[in-house]
DNA sequence: CGAAATATTGACAATGATCAACTCTTGTGG
DNA sequence: CCACAAGAGTTGATCATTGTCAATATTTCG
């Protein structure tokens, strides 16, 4: 295990704050941001988290144009989604954290329009996505949650979509660090202060549609900015958060980080 | 009502085509290519439908940072969702066709993250969002196909992060014009020859996340490149589809036009 | 330790942005 | 219905951001 599996095991199960609340997992403790999870809801979560299977960093999960078969939990570990274009470009779409799912969508669609792979070691819980209809039919709270996610991760994807289309590269990045900063926080993976992401410069530019060596040039902006770490080497550690705010001039609207409306709170709760 | 308007208005019905095959709506033309419509379910998308009101174009009808009170689904005409950053940039994140869902997920968002305009004159037809819960128990196969279509909405999404992140202007360009083309097609809301496209300049740009000018230059080459048609003086019109499909080495899988899997077919259908 | 991957740096090229002037459309109001 | 204003599109010149290439340094990992 090299120097940065080390830092992102040390943040690999959720802060004593969350445990103390009997959130078990990151995905509990992501959907508890839209609902109070009831107890039955929190053992029915852990049966789709249970046994997770050990994936080592750099390991291509789902290909593109394959037959999508299974679904599963990332319990632990950064993935990717990329798309690949015929001439090698790729395109990171959205960064994986713990607790997000994985292919959920095999339900509706026959094949993967988008890879997936490992960024980190991860740990894997697999299941057979038709088990998803299950859980909608006897869980309209949870199901709701799911769909708020889901919808959420659209939003992330639109947002994107703004910063590609629109954004510089300094603003991308300072962006995209802010976004994961405050998912990473709220989902309880982070460390207080100097958050660490466990992520290389290629990686960064296949993320924010830039090459290799602008991303150095702009982290080096960064850094002369004061806005992240001077010293890490593998990496990005977040120096000044409100800094990078003000660079991107980040708006958190998107991120929906408010509970379930309450028509929609009395409409679950039969 | 201009020559665009009335351009417009002439593909403001399905084909006759879909007609004959009583595929009401566009809606449905939809929907139907996810599953086959039962007479119920029809009548019961027919409800989402009726009435719609009448909205002249460029109007805004939801803003940033609204609460989100209502749902709808467009009819009839173009509509497109936006993102604004502080300082007056914007980009659009995707168009909205006839036949596509506005604000679905008021149910489970307090506030817009993205702002919805008008580009041509519409006819929308809102509903309570909550109306799409009594949708869900009733109607499991309309659920599901619901479910898709928000699905490949995402993907749309993805694929504009890949465009945006890694293609050049004149590809993103194409691949644009291909995947309207393909969706209006298969919605039957095109014309067989010669695609029109009722969109300006100023908004491709706000698509393409380019300039005005640049869209006028690029735009110009593929006319040149005897792609799009040479004469059209507002709104694009295809010439050569395939010369445009391999212009952006367009890869399909992610429209997914693909039926309902066999395994969802089964568990929705008890 | 050594190979392979990752990061850095400088020089140069290219894509696309900006500015400004101008033309052509389109829609409105008298 | 015409005139005119506003919007949309075009063009050229110039500039800026970002990409490409190549050489080198540094890390990581077997």
């Amino acid at each position: 295990m090299n120097e940065q599996d080390a830092v992102f095991a040390e943040r690999s199960r959720p802060s004593d704050d969350l445990t103390n609340r009997s959130v078990a997992s990151f995905l509990m403790a992501k959907l508890a941001q839209f609902i109070e999870l009831t107890a039955e809801e929190r053992a029915c979560l852990d049966s789709f988290e249970s046994e997770p299977d050990h994936i080592a960093a750099g390991e291509l999960l789902v290909r593109e144009n394959d037959p999508l078969t299974r679904a599963g939990v990332l319990v632990d570990g950064w993935c990717a989604s990329y798309k690949l274009l015929s001439d090698g470009r790729q395109q990171i779409v959205n960064f994986i954290l713990p607790g997000s799912f994985l292919g959920l969508h095999a339900n509706v669609f026959k094949y993967a329009d988008h890879a997936i792979s490992t960024l980190t070691p991860c740990r894997i819980s697999w299941f057979d996505p038709q088990e998803i209809t299950g859980i909608f039919a006897a869980y309209p709270r949870l199901a709701t949650a799911i769909v708020w996610d889901a919808a959420r991760e659209q939003s992330f994807l639109m947002e994107r979509v703004a910063s590609l289309g629109r954004r510089s590269a300094y603003e991308r990045f300072a962006h995209l660090l802010i976004e994961l900063a405050i998912l990473l926080e709220k989902r309880g993976i982070s460390q207080s202060e100097g958050q660490i992401f466990p992520i290389t410069q290629t990686v960064l530019s296949d993320a924010l549609g830039l090459s290799t060596v602008h991303v150095s040039r702009t982290l080096r902006q960064l850094r002369k900015d004061g806005l992240i770490e001077p010293d890490t080497k593998r990496g990005v550690a977040i120096r000044d958060f409100e800094g990078l705010k003000a660079a991107c001039d980040f708006d958190k609207t998107y991120l929906h980080e408010t509970p379930v409306p309450a028509k929609t709170e009395q409409a679950i709760t039969t």
